[in-house]
Formats: C-alpha cells, structure tokens, sequence
DNA sequence: CGGGATCCGCTGTGATACTG
DNA sequence: CAGTATCACAGCGGATCCCG
C-alpha cells in the first residue's frame, strides 16, 4: 500500500514532483494542451514570464520529452510548440490537483486568516 | 471545459502548486498521512533536510490548515504533527501525481537521454 | 526534545542588449 | 520572430550556535 521510496531522497516523485512544482512548467503544459503555440504567443498569454525562463521552461520541457519543437522555416522563423502524447498524460494527472485547488482555496485561504490572527494575539 | 484563471498570475490553481512543488511540503503531507510524527522523527526519516527547512515547512503547512500541531507538556517537550482532514483530501490529489512519476520516469529519463546525445551530433 | 536567531554563499531570476 | 549572452541582485537554503 504504502510506497518507502518516497521519502528517499532520489525517488521518481521527487523528480516529478521539481517539475510541476516549476512555476511555469505545468502553466506551460496546460497551455499547449489546448493548442499549439509560438514563442511570443506563449509569453503575451502567460503574462509576467521573462523571455529567458520562457526559453528556458520550454527547452527542458522538450528535454523531457513532454512538449515537441518545430521550426517552420519562414521568414522570419517560426517555432511552434506543442504538448506530446507523454505530456498529455502528464497534464491529465495534474488535473485533480487543479480540481483540488479551486475547490479548496477558500478554505486554504480561511485557515491562513486564523493563523495569522492567532499569532498576532499571543504577541499582544 | 477549458478554465481560462489558470493562465493568470493568482489563480487557485497556481497557489497550490507552488505548495506541492516546494521541495518538502509534500513529502511531509505524505509521511504524515501514514501516521503522526515528531520533529526530530521526521528529521531523521527524511534525511537530507535542515532542521531550519523542517522547522519553516512545518510552519507554512500548518498555517494552510494542512497539518495540525500539538505540543505535549512532558520533560522535554514533546509535539506530535499529524494531517488534517483537508491535508488527506490534498494528499489525495497527488496520488495520480505519484503514480505517473513511478509509471513515466523510465520515457522521461530516455527522453532527455536522446534530447542530449542530438545536441552533442550537432556540437560536432 | 523542539525549535529560534544569525551569518553567509550560491544560484535562480530579471533587465538589458544583441543576433540570425 | 525567436531566441542567446552578459551582468547584477535578492532570497533560498545550509551551517552553526543558542535557548526553554
């Protein structure tokens, strides 16, 4: 039932884990699921990425083989990106978690309050 | 069917991920699932983690409302974390997360294998 | 035992400028 | 358009010491 190797310190998870937990990787792969995307296209939709983290997000994404490059040779260039069949997988296994999220904020969010203001009243 | 927020910069969605992506929080939540656990319990199972980042994620969870602190007047002190109902139901939503990891990792690793070995043809 | 406080190095990140 | 190169900086996280 339980699985040990969780708690090691090179485990899978922890390796899967880095990558969602990536500010934009996951924003980058729920992006692309839907269409495929140039680069500047990418950056004016997600609004707030440097071009460098752009660049480099969507280059190990490529690397791990959850987001596909082509460049199309117009000119000037185009570059289009879009999920792979292993990225999809990846994107659907992070939806319960997008699920968890919008269902549980407020209550996140509450519990935070509560925090907050229990700490203010032992200072007082 | 698409949720448009997610592409923004404070979105639910993007909140929580930054908690499952931080290095640890998710591991403890995990730890914590299977049974309550002390401080330097868990320091020691963890392994790998300061006492100054355990002592900080155990704070950042417990103000979520994720986990729930409860301190033991013995000599020494004694205080006994464990997970809260909400913590469960996130814990739960990283399952699919988990399982993907232990599912995928081998592609993803050959994936960067042939990613590096075709930037190496193209240096030479 | 369960932490808090401090110092400090490293790297992740942004801004800017340049290129094919 | 789609990036790369360089620099400069803040903050994360580790190590250490200390306390109730």
């Amino acid at each position: 039932m339980m699985k040990p190797d969780v708690y090691a310190a090179n485990c899978p998870t922890r390796q899967i884990l880095d990558r969602v937990g990536d500010k934009w990787a996951v924003l980058i792969l729920l992006l692309l699921r839907e269409e495929p995307m140039r680069f500047n296209q990418l950056r004016r939709t997600i609004e707030g990425i440097s071009q460098k983290m752009l660049s480099q997000v969507l280059k190990s994404l490529e690397r791990d083989g959850l987001i596909k490059r082509r460049a199309i040779a117009t000119v000037p260039v185009t570059v289009e990106y879009s999920i792979t069949q292993l990225g999809i997988t990846l994107a659907a296994a992070v939806d319960p978690l997008r699920d968890w999220a919008e269902q549980n904020l407020k209550d996140v969010l509450a519990a935070q309050r509560r925090y907050d203001a229990q700490l203010k009243d032992e200072a007082a």
